[in-house]
RNA sequence: CGGGGCGUAGCUUAGCCCGGUAGAGCGCCUGCUUCGGGAGCAGGAGGUCGGAGGUUCGAAUCCUCUCGCCCCGACCA
């Protein structure tokens, strides 16, 4: 090995630089378990960030938790026919406890729509019951053939809410609304600029009447689903008879929606802004948004220095211009026997977004110097109202990893392919995103799939659609039905 | 489950063809000197070579079986 202590970069090989970003930034480890993982605290610190931003947008459109359990009776899955298909091959199944085979063999949760409706089937009686508006933290388990840590794992963290209506439209905005939310929490916490747009039949949701999608570009140029919003319609309500009496008096089936995001975002975080130096993290998502890194050579000047940066970290975090809740998260590093290079390093590793050096030339001078984790600028700040001027350069690292990753996104996208051997070309080449004309034919979905690996990663909202509609299909020179997105994808 | 690769110290690995004292780098421990981009020197700890069987005077090395992991496919947040 040349040298150990870099990592793989993203040109060589994409998928060990993942690998090796994700092992050596201590993000998670591979457990004794084929396929599952143990999520180590610096991956935990993020996925904390983003539930606790996303928890609080829940709240704030008026959702509240609750915890269902983690076992569901086999029967209850056979229930919705769509949804058992789609999810039984990858069911692991409970069939003995306390030493004794069981009567009912006992699902764990893939999922929980079915044990969730069938609660609120004893919940609802009236139209004034509803909306009736869930999320639950938890856990769940599917039986993948092929794991990726984070992307993929057999057992793996989310959030999934659950929500019933009085009215298809009410379910219809609910859906709408949680997909936005969606959006606003990957772009403006993760800066991860998404697509936005509804899935085929083929790759909706098993017992959805629609599922929408936010499809993101990694940095190889393939498409990852971070977010999945669906519209269930009265399907799971008439398999768990889920009624409620109108204001009419009639007796009608409830509507639902459910919707999910995964600790796979902490996956698509690495690949959207990682580098190959290690993981760059967008600042509202850092357990640690600033590093301190005292200088010293004498013992003199170690205790000294040290002083001087704790003294800066408590500026800092006392500092409330962001707001008495939202106070800066500063570490000092003020370990011995390690060379601030040394230092540098680990940090950037483990992608905190700012590091700022403190020396005795600083202290001179009257100035901290500080160096960005995105762009490795580096620049002398004045020690005088430090916190300010911190709070706006973490602002900034924010806004252009956002800026970066969609000119990124944009740069690989290909709009206006008509022919069906260029578009090949686009996906067995480069890769990214073509958008196309498709004739609506899941037929012709499955011959692409075939053929190139690609997928309908979404219809895209009007938002993304191209100035010109694309008038025909790329495979077959129908007329088009939709304009599409198609890329490979995880 | 198909195809490929690999299991040797905490990590990365050399040695395996051609059997003969298990080696290195990183990391770790102790001490001294260092400290503005991965420090140096000295000393030290750490291995039933994935497991089982076989061949042999002798196996990390050859043979058989087995277990596990990674990568590529089919399936998927």
């Amino acid at each position: 090995m040349a040298d150990d202590k870099k990592l793989t970069t993203r040109a060589d090989d994409f998928s060990a630089w993942y690998n090796e970003l994700v092992l050596r930034a201590e993000l998670a480890d591979y457990s004794p378990v084929k396929g599952s993982m143990v999520i180590r605290p610096n991956g935990y610190g993020i996925w904390e960030r983003m539930q606790r931003a996303l928890d609080d947008k829940f709240k704030e459109t008026g959702h509240r938790n609750a915890y269902f359990p983690l076992f569901i009776p086999e029967s209850f899955l056979k229930k919705e026919a769509q949804h058992v298909e789609g999810f039984a091959p990858e069911c692991a199944v409970v069939t003995h406890g306390g030493g004794k085979k069981l009567e009912e063999p006992l699902v764990v949760r893939p999922t929980s729509e079915t044990i969730i409706y069938h609660m609120f089937a004893k919940w609802v009686q009236s139209y004034r019951d509803l909306p009736l508006l869930i999320n639950q933290w938890a856990n769940v388990v599917r039986w993948e053939m092929r794991t990726r840590l984070f992307l993929r794992t057999l057992e793996f963290l989310w959030q999934e809410g659950h929500t019933a209506h009085a009215t298809h439209d009410e379910a219809e905005e609910e859906t709408r609304r949680m997909l936005g939310v969606y959006r606003d929490f990957m772009e403006n916490w993760m800066a991860m600029p998404v697509i936005t747009g509804q899935k085929t039949e083929s790759e909706k949701f098993a017992g959805a009447l629609r599922t929408y999608s936010c499809e993101a570009m990694m940095q190889d140029n393939k498409a990852l689903q971070a977010g999945t919003s669906h519209n269930l319609g009265q399907n799971f309500a008439k398999a768990f008879e889920l009624k409620f009496q109108a204001e009419s008096g009639e007796i009608e089936h409830a509507w639902n929606t459910s919707w999910g995001v995964s600790t796979r975002m902490v996956g698509g975080l690495v690949m959207t802004h990682g580098d190959d130096n290690g993981l760059v993290t967008p600042p509202r998502l850092a357990p640690i948004e600033v590093v301190i890194v005292p200088i010293w050579k004498s013992d003199e000047e170690r205790g000294r220095l040290t002083e001087a940066a704790m003294a800066l970290k408590a500026e800092l975090t006392d500092y409330n211009g962001r707001g008495a809740h939202d106070r800066l998260r500063v570490h000092v590093d003020a370990r011995e026997g390690l060379k601030p290079g040394a230092k540098y390093y680990e940090w950037e590793l483990q992608g905190v977004p700012l590091r700022l050096e403190l020396g005795p030339k600083d202290l001179e001078k009257g100035s901290v110097f500080s160096a960005r984790r995105d762009t490795r600028a580096k620049a002398a700040i004045p020690r005088e109202g430090v916190a300010a001027s911190v709070v706006a350069l973490l602002e900034t690292i924010q806004n252009d990893l956002f800026a970066a990753a969609k000119a990124r996104r944009e740069a690989n996208t290909h709009r206006n392919v008509t022919s069906y051997d260029e578009f090949k070309k686009i996906i067995e080449g480069p890769g990214g995103f073509v958008y196309a004309g498709w004739n609506g034919d899941p037929a012709v979905e499955a011959r692409v799939k075939e053929e190139t690996k690609a997928t309908i990663r979404v219809i895209p909202d009007a938002e993304f659609r191209s100035a010109e509609a694309p008038t025909t299909c790329i495979v077959t020179g129908e007329p088009a039905k939709y304009e599409v997105v198609w890329a490979k994808a995880y």
